[in-house]
DNA sequence: CGAGTTTGACCAGCGC
DNA sequence: GCGCTGGTCAAACTCG
């Protein structure tokens, strides 16, 4: 569904917006709780670290989550305004189905170890954005519909992240060259198509790959208590 | 009993 | 065209 990297469709020189954009569109949140904590791309063309001790917990709550369509024209690049295409000529599109589709598997752990920062401790790194594509399933046939995607690891025990919304896991799937089953969430809200994959990575178990697909058209569920001042968030740069 | 999870089956895309 | 693989569905099951 996604196209893969060995087909090039990574390399054809479009430009996405920074990925971060793309994190606060879907209205990414995290837990401090689980740190240290490492933002990783499909694939690399710029690593940017959102440092600091609390990195993590300045970030949750912090990112607004998008209006509905706000930035996607449904050929599943993001929306871009002159501004922001400018500042996102330092970032090369990734592809469209990085971790996912044939060789997926290994894809995760090919994409983030690409990361030569390593899981450093309290520090996120962010380091590319994929904007990919989901088939949607409607009586029996299924359109593909492009969503937003954004993908990082942690360092964790637990493998579902309290990210302030709320799942629903819909499948689980051994992904070939990996001993560990891949989960499928959905997001809960109604209207809300959000969906997120859960993996850990072939080389390092402890190590938990998550996956965002889409955006969110709702708050956290419980972002009033435990969001933050949206003057501490700084993910755009 | 409703919500969430598990799990086998099914389907589509891709490579050969 | 066929086989492989990842993603999704949905019935069965579990849990609170």
């Amino acid at each position: 569904m996604f196209p893969s990297t060995s087909k090039g469709v990574m390399n054809q020189g479009l430009v996405e917006n920074p990925e971060i954009m793309a994190t606060s569109h879907m209205g990414f949140n995290l837990q401090a709780s689980h740190l240290p904590l490492t933002f990783s791309p499909y694939s690399l063309s710029k690593t940017c670290t959102v440092g600091g001790e609390d990195a993590v917990s300045r970030l949750r709550g912090n990112l607004p989550s998008l209006p509905p369509d706000h930035g996607n024209d449904g050929s599943g690049r993001l929306g871009q305004s002159p501004t922001q295409r400018s500042s996102s000529d330092l970032w090369s599109r990734t592809g469209d189905r990085a971790a996912s589709d044939k060789g997926s598997s290994v894809a995760a752990g090919e994409y983030y170890s690409n990361n030569k920062n390593g899981p450093a401790a309290n520090n996120i790194i962010i380091d590319g954005l994929s904007v990919g594509a989901m088939r949607m399933k409607k009586v029996k046939v299924r359109r593909k519909v492009r969503e937003p995607r954004f993908c990082f690891k942690t360092m964790s025990e637990v493998d579902v992240l309290d990210d302030g919304y709320k799942w629903r896991k819909y499948g689980q799937k051994v992904v070939k060259n990996t001993q560990h089953p891949r989960s499928y969430y959905r997001c809960t809200q109604e209207n809300c198509r959000v969906k997120k994959r859960i993996e850990r990575m072939a080389e390092d178990p402890r190590m938990v790959i998550t996956t965002y697909e889409g955006r969110h058209v709702h708050s956290p569920s419980h972002a009033e208590e435990e969001s933050q001042p949206s003057s501490e968030v700084t993910l755009f740069w």
